[in-house]
DNA sequence: CTCCAGGAACTCC
DNA sequence: GGAGTTCATGGA
């Protein structure tokens, strides 16, 4: 990996094996989006486009330190992917599904932002938690200005939160998640959750911190786990996971106990279930 | 009309 | 500890 410095606040990671479109379309995150020419996105209060490349991609508006300082960490730019899913050759559904994934990076999200996402996600579809999710941030986030034509908002900060009630956050139309989102953003409010001071905890410790908040169960647990505190061993069972494990797996479901990279082999088979459904068989 | 979506809380037993 | 029901909203 080799990141350059292409003037303009432009920076250039290459050398790379990513794809931005698998990585920001497999589910994981709700709030980048294609503008046609490069994917426009939030993380905190920096607003960038990524550009993919042919062995790598450019970061527009941010600068070789805030690369260095975050956005290295963000893309998890320091983990092989390569040598990850290449043991399983006799698993064909695995097989095609990491062949697939192979561009997917797990994104070290921001921990608020994921435990509010992750509770719309809840019963719901990827789009509609994308509309709910934008209009929590232009209605409650800090306005970044129009660095790529339309106007970005950062997600609510723990300022922001202060002046959130459960009547204000109607107009969100999250349904019956309306007031897991309020009892979140309490927790956090009074000091009962401190997101940032999880990091050196167990995953189990962690996880059940997260799950004192109502809408967080194992699920959504699980996915704050693996998408804001790098922990790649969790392997989330959602609708479509259940479905690979019971169409194609059985009871033969060791692809939950993959160790130390469960997680990454998880968001492989999602996405690949999402795009191809489960109607192929498992033995080459 | 019904069925479904990156589930969880609740109520039974 | 499991099995079944309910919960808002919007698209197919």
């Amino acid at each position: 990996m080799k990141i350059t410095d292409k003037g303009s606040k432009k920076i250039l990671i290459d050398d790379c094996n990513i794809s931005l479109k698998d990585t920001f379309d497999c589910g994981q995150c709700f709030r980048w989006t294609f503008d046609g020419v490069g994917w426009v996105g939030v993380v905190g209060r920096k607003a960038v486009r990524c550009i993919q490349q042919e062995n790598g991609f450019i970061i527009e508006n941010t600068t070789l330190d805030e690369v260095e300082s975050f956005w290295r960490k963000y893309f998890d730019l320091d983990r092989d992917y390569g040598s990850i899913a290449l043991d399983f050759e006799d698993d064909k559904y695995l097989t095609a599904a990491a062949e697939f994934g192979k561009g997917i990076r797990i994104l070290r999200q921001e921990p608020l932002e994921t435990l509010i996402s992750f509770i719309i996600s809840s019963n719901n579809n990827i789009k509609r938690i994308r509309g709910i999710i934008n209009r929590f941030c232009q209605s409650y986030g800090k306005s970044l200005g129009s660095p790529f034509g339309e106007e970005l908002f950062a997600f609510p900060d723990t300022e922001d939160l202060e002046k959130i009630t459960f009547e204000g956050l109607a107009p969100l139309r999250a349904g019956f998640r309306q007031k897991y989102i309020m009892d979140a953003i309490e927790k956090v409010r009074r000091g009962e959750l401190v997101l940032d001071s999880l990091n050196d905890l167990s995953t189990c410790d962690v996880g059940a911190a997260l799950m004192s908040v109502k809408g967080v169960g194992q699920k959504v647990s699980d996915c704050i786990l693996l998408f804001a505190y790098g922990r790649h061993e969790v392997f989330p069972k959602d609708v479509w996971i259940k479905r690979v494990i019971s169409d194609i797996y059985g009871d033969d479901c060791y692809v939950a106990n993959f160790g130390e990279n469960a997680g990454i082999i998880q968001q492989y088979l999602f996405h690949y279930a999402r795009n191809y459904g489960t109607n192929v068989e498992k033995e080459p």
